[in-house]
DNA sequence: CCATTTACAGACCGTGCGGTCGGTATGTAT
DNA sequence: ATACATACCGACCGCACGGTCTGTAAATGG
């Protein structure tokens, strides 16, 4: 055959940076298929319909992407220090750019929540496997912070930050906002240790 | 006349309400004008357009809004328990759809800043304004506070945390998550001070 | 009283979208 | 060789959108 899955997955790649960079409703199919370089009726094939290769999109390329990226830095010996390095990285090597682009799963979190509900539950399941990841890592390592500390809680807070800095640096298109938020993030994941 | 002035207002609110639940590409002039009960006409006298229309619902809506409701909490005496106490009336307060529908400047900001240069400039200068707000008031108070602090830094920071806890919140359709990072939000004001 | 402007009404248009459907070429099993 | 499933093509459809344009009733100035 004509190596159907490479097509298939040449279009959930070039779906997932249209998606990322445009959002989902604001990507036209028009466009997919024309960077594909396919026709309509080939998407249709391999797709139900644009909410199915929104779906296709989420699950095989954002959410493993995303565990990809966090995991590291959280299962590291050090998680506050894993993630202070792992957020000041991101200060440093990402271009302007990718930054102002945003998290896939905050914007889409932002966009489609409130939407559509195979979004909404797909994007739920994501976030709480994240704070369930963080949580359980300082949990691991609890006797080195201080005492009388919500895990859970402090997970929820520190994705958030992360999440609002990205959405303050859309607006002013560069990375200073964010750097700012970073440095003032990671002082204060410093200030959890004893 | 028929009133015009009570028209454009009436224009104006029901558009801030539409934008603020679905968006700005997502509310519709037809939707508007049935619920203003007025004709497309009517419309288009006011407005040259529906991008003018949006400034003008961020400008004469959404900004004056925006600004009576930080100002108080952050101008009182101390500007670290007005926030708090601000945000836990948040929590408290507003109902679940309230919080899940987010802050319209936030929304917004994800929404159209990569979208439209004129509602980039004018969510930066909303943003710009905020953050000298309240890092002015911190630096008033500053005698009280630990030493060493950047006041723009942390000003920054503190939006990012509640905006980004409103992102969170539109996935799981409920107020615990956002409770958990306004409570955690919280804690990190009170350890700004001595 | 009349002319002109104001403040709308509503039919209409072009565009781009997601989605459908009949057709076609390529591979595979018998 | 034949039959059938696979993988894809591209014209076409209906729809909803933002926007335009002609018409008209109410207010206003002379």
């Amino acid at each position: 055959m004509r190596d159907a899955e490479q097509t298939r997955k040449k279009i959930l790649e070039i779906s997932a940076d249209e998606i990322h960079k445009k959002g989902f409703t604001a990507t036209s199919l028009s466009c997919i298929l024309a960077r594909c370089g396919i026709s309509k009726g080939a998407l249709y094939y391999h797709f139900s319909n644009k909410m199915e290769l929104g779906y296709a999109v989420f699950e095989e390329v954002y959410a493993p992407a995303f565990i990809a990226l966090w995991q590291p830095p959280v299962e590291s010996e050090d998680p506050i220090q894993g993630l202070c390095d792992f957020f000041s990285a991101m200060s440093k090597e990402m271009t302007c750019d990718e930054i102002v682009c945003g998290c896939p799963l905050n914007n889409l979190c932002q966009e489609m929540s409130g939407v559509d509900e195979g979004f909404r539950i797909r994007i739920l399941a994501m976030q709480q496997q994240l704070n369930l990841l963080i949580a359980t890592n300082l949990l691991r390592v609890s006797k080195q912070l201080k005492p009388d500390l919500d895990f859970s809680q402090i997970a929820y807070f520190i994705v958030s930050t992360f999440h609002g800095s990205s959405s303050l640096s859309k607006s002013s298109l560069n990375k200073e906002l964010f750097d700012k938020v970073i440095k003032e993030l990671c002082r204060y994941l410093q200030q959890l240790k004893r």
